[in-house]
DNA sequence: TTTATTTACGAAACCGGTTGCGGGAAATAG
DNA sequence: CTATTTCCCGCAACCGGTTTCGTAAATAAA
């Protein structure tokens, strides 16, 4: 009894249920006259209608999934921001799901969307993620996917991505730049497009400096902070010790900045630290790091977008593209001197 | 035609409709040889069922909505984290709702509760929330309701808060511990119980003291980093600068920080600086910053714990109280020396 | 006046599961 | 050899809107 229902307002007003549901789509079949009638009573008992039994029979749930490794990130949770201001401009509704960087969760996330709990996925895979065919599946079950920053590239459909090879030669190069000749760039996995391109990217400028750029200059850390510190404090150990950083997630700063303290290397004197990441406080860091930063919102916005825009005419299926979104370096006193 | 229902399973097991869903419903009514081969079937066939018609008939929909002024938050975020956690340990679903501390956006949201689409809310109202009406109106259509962090503190149902009064007691104490005596308190709302407990317990602290600590010690801050730095930045500039300041919410820091740059006054020497904040790189920035840390984690987990305990004994309605988890005071080098 | 057309609304099927109830067959009891 | 119970399963109503189709009344065209 609680929740009223268009039966409901039929009946009070002696109208059929049909008629009643005619007038919230402004149906051509009803008189000015009757909907004002419903509408009116509609407003003053507050009358929402049940999402659920439209969803069910319209097999469409004005709903969509995100799907990421994690949201304690600047990036995501700008992103998240992006994805919701246009969702909510078009009425639809944001579900959200977390993989920690798991394949398995992400398989068993995905696989819940095959039954039309929402009309599309926006995604960032996780760091285990090789394979695609948990997203193809659900592709072909009839659910449209848009990936957006860790991308799949070789699956069929949109890619939201922002320019990670040029931004990490940009990266490489200022380095270059400053001096800087022996350079070490952290990964977090050897499969993700982002982490790859980005050190393509610093490579290719490298190599164009006939600068050397070996096995050893690329060292891949984990999930975990304080791990990642020893890492890198024992890479600050090295003989040949690096005399710039190159952080390749966002996530990774932190112990950086932990392990030159521990091991009293100073930025920017000893090593020079540059990072993607869009921390805002970037800025007041000691000393304040220079970073890539991506365009978060807008890629969060675009991927939403275009998922709504192949959404409205289902006819056209989202192109295979990737959409580039550049990168910005703002430089700061961690590459300075 | 793409997704498998129970009808098609049914025909092809030569069963009835009603059979099949017995099956999923694990009920005894049906035999162990019969559920055997739906099983097989619908395993083989992958089907997954449709949330919508279920949310239905059943009336529940096994999802909840959560209700945040903003996510680019780290408060927020790793809420999120706790409060995902739970709820995919209970099988629920999230939606996700950003109110960018507008109130129109809240009860717009909130209005679209009424129909069934969550089974329960959890919310962190805007600042600009005073009355909460529209939070009881949708608790009166049978939505249960838990607040966490930034509670209604009349609103009759379950709050989950951090110690804010003690930890603003213990913010103040500590700087005066280390030789403050004139401390302001950077706020955000007049209104928001975070800001006027902290900001009590602040008081509380420097009376005890016999300190002084009027209304000029109270400095109200705006959603605009860069007004907030000028405004600041006219703190520094005062005759009677602070010695001192606490910034009652994270997003501040970063304010306080460029401030004191754009000002030339140094932290900790000229000025000792404390924040509420969950930022994992206070612990980096120049000087590192002493922070009242929020069990962000745990307080969304047991948000999430208790609306589900909640939901599953629907006759036992939240209790009007408020669950307190406390903060942890970290000291760095902001308050130093 | 008759026929064609438009207008405004209702009846009923439908979306895909859920659930109360009824009944036939086999098993156990009397 | 009946009477009762148990075990399995199907029928059909139902959740709350959506949509197709039919139709009576009003209006236009012939």
């Amino acid at each position: 009894m609680p929740n009223i229902s268009m039966k409901m307002l039929a009946k009070e007003l002696q109208l059929s249920l049909s008629t009643v549901s005619k007038v919230f789509t402004d149906s051509h079949e009803i008189s000015e006259q009757t909907k004002q009638k419903v509408l009116a009573l509609a407003k003053q008992l507050n009358y929402v209608p049940n999402p659920y039994a439209s969803s069910l029979r319209k097999r469409k749930s004005k709903t969509i999934a995100v799907v990421l490794p994690d949201v304690a990130d600047s990036f995501f949770s700008v992103a998240i921001n992006g994805i919701e201001s246009v969702a909510r401009d078009k009425g639809y509704h944001v579900l959200i799901y977390l993989t920690h960087e798991l394949l398995d969760r992400e398989r068993a996330i995905l696989s819940e969307f095959q039954s039309g709990r929402v009309d599309g996925v926006l995604i960032s895979i996780s760091n285990e993620t090789t394979t695609d065919c948990h997203i193809t599946d659900m592709m072909q079950r009839g659910v449209p996917v848009v990936f957006f920053d860790r991308v799949c590239e070789e699956t069929p459909t949109t890619r939201i991505t922002t320019n990670d090879r040029e931004s990490g030669q940009l990266a490489a190069q200022h380095l270059i730049d400053a001096g800087c000749r022996n350079i070490a760039f952290l990964s977090i996995s050897e499969s993700l497009p982002i982490s790859r391109n980005r050190l393509a990217g610093c490579r290719q400028a490298l190599s164009a400096q006939r600068l050397p750029f070996g096995a050893d200059n690329v060292v891949m850390c984990t999930d975990d902070e304080a791990e990642n510190v020893q890492i890198i404090a024992r890479l600050l150990q090295r003989p040949d010790r690096p005399d710039a950083i190159i952080a390749s997630v966002e996530k990774l700063t932190a112990a950086v900045y932990l392990a030159c303290k521990q091991e009293k290397v100073s930025i920017p004197d000893q090593l020079k630290v540059i990072s993607f990441s869009n921390q805002n406080t970037a800025a007041i860091l000691n000393p304040s790091l220079t970073t890539i930063t991506q365009p978060a919102f807008n890629m969060g916005k675009m991927a939403a977008e275009t998922l709504f825009t192949s959404l409205r005419k289902s006819h056209l299926p989202l192109k295979a593209e990737t959409l580039v979104v550049p990168s910005t370096l703002i430089v700061r006193e961690s590459t300075g001197k």
